[in-house]
DNA sequence: CGGGTAATTGACCCGGGTCAACAGCAGTGG
DNA sequence: CCACTGCTGTTGACCCGGGTCAATTACCCG
């Protein structure tokens, strides 16, 4: 069972077990494009995403819309809602999607019964605010070319670590459009971006499939910093001196 | 006891307590602009902002940094470091700022003693989090108008709730470059724009204050909902149909 | 009174947005 | 099997919101 949780933090045999067995209960389908859950929904499941990429986005009264996260399978969404009463945000599939779906209360029963597993999806919920906090600092700082660049490769790294892509080559679901949601950019500004992306041989998009032919070099455009993304595999702290802002 | 978790999740008299008997117990002080905790530390404690502001911002390789978010008194930061290895940003002191500090070992051994706090704390993160997507949403999609009156609201508002402000008034401490850091514009920028916002009889903002004169007119510019904060006092949650996107 | 920080203003410029048209395909129904 | 439709990607011409550069003017605060 693909389960992201677990690339953040390690989750026991019997806990993974646990999951999975409240996980195969019910399926939910989902076409391509419509929505999971819209804002201001109180759902009463806990989402598992088998199959399909799906984002959460917010949208403004007119029309403009934020992509704030992709999720991808192996995902986990709606853990937080027994907590935080409504969504305050709208989770869309991008493709068709398979769900599993485990009843809230089952699922706090689980978590009720299993420190552990409630442990590890408190390391979740802040790895992936940290990944919220990185998308802040894309959008409000990174120029379109880094904008994108950045995208583009943590959404590589993170199917890579889902095991859903290898050797800098991976299956690829988000349209221009998407990419623009996401970065704040126009499709138009998007399309011109990625082939200078393309021409810069960063990149090779099209085809439904994304390569990355050298990471550094894609990375180094991105002004990209692995540790925000909190794998496990990632880095030892550091120490620093106090220093002026 | 000034305490930004119990505007966001009710805390019984005897948790405030222990959070206040330990809160007590060490105080540091930390000047005007400089780092209370930088990225990539292991910081030993958790920290409850007594007086002063402050922000987390993430910086890039070249200087150009980001504010995420602005801490104000009564917030509480650091919790979630014993989770979460190390710091993925840092907190960097805007005024001179008095601070309690927590050994994170006893704040540990507090909240496994106490588990409403560990929920309460849960669903203080859950909020920040909503806080840093529509942080996400406000500088991807907003104009520079918009943007600044809901930088502006939202502080005014979560001043308000934690009884430092009143009758739309409130002692104002960020610099017009603290406010383009946060907003992704430039300082100049931001003083045309503030301009613009003062012209149009939406705000007073100077000698250290912030007058909102009309908080449905800003609002309104703003295109501000303010359920993302999840305020105690929030309203109701509803439902939607499907929908396509 | 001096020195440093924060706010303001003007002139000019550019990254990215807007508008509009068109091309390539995939699905779909006749 | 093909025409039709709608989505996605691409391109060109033009424009504007916000950035850049460079002074200058308040403010503190000691």
């Amino acid at each position: 069972m693909l389960l992201s949780l677990d690339e953040i933090a390690p989750v026991a045999p019997q806990d993974r077990n646990a999951i999975e067995q409240l996980a195969q209960r019910s399926i939910r389908i989902v076409a391509a494009r419509h929505d999971v859950i819209g804002e201001g929904d109180v759902p009463h499941f806990v989402y598992l995403l088998r199959e399909g990429w799906a984002c959460r986005y917010k949208a403004l009264r007119d029309g403009r819309r934020q992509i704030v996260a992709f999720l991808i399978p192996g995902d986990l969404f709606g853990a937080d809602v027994p907590v935080a009463r409504a969504m305050d945000h709208s989770i869309g599939a991008i493709t068709a999607l398979r769900l599993s779906e485990m009843a809230t209360a089952d699922f706090e029963a689980m978590t009720g019964s299993r420190p552990a597993i409630g442990g590890a999806l408190w390391r979740y919920e802040l790895a992936n605010a940290s990944i919220q906090r990185e998308w802040t600092l894309n959008i409000g700082q990174r120029t379109a070319l880094e904008r994108l660049a950045h995208v583009l490769l943590e959404t590589y790294l993170r199917l890579e670590a889902a095991g859903l892509a290898a050797d800098g080559r991976s299956d690829w679901c988000l349209t221009q459009v998407d990419l623009a949601d996401a970065t704040g950019l126009t499709p138009v500004h998007v399309n011109r971006t990625l082939q200078d992306l393309r021409r810069a041989g960063l990149i090779k998009l099209g085809g439904r499939s994304l390569t990355i032919p050298d990471m550094k070099a894609l990375g180094a455009v991105a002004l990209f910093d692995p540790d925000y993304l909190h794998f496990r595999s990632g880095k030892a702290p550091n120490a620093r001196p106090d220093r002026r802002t």
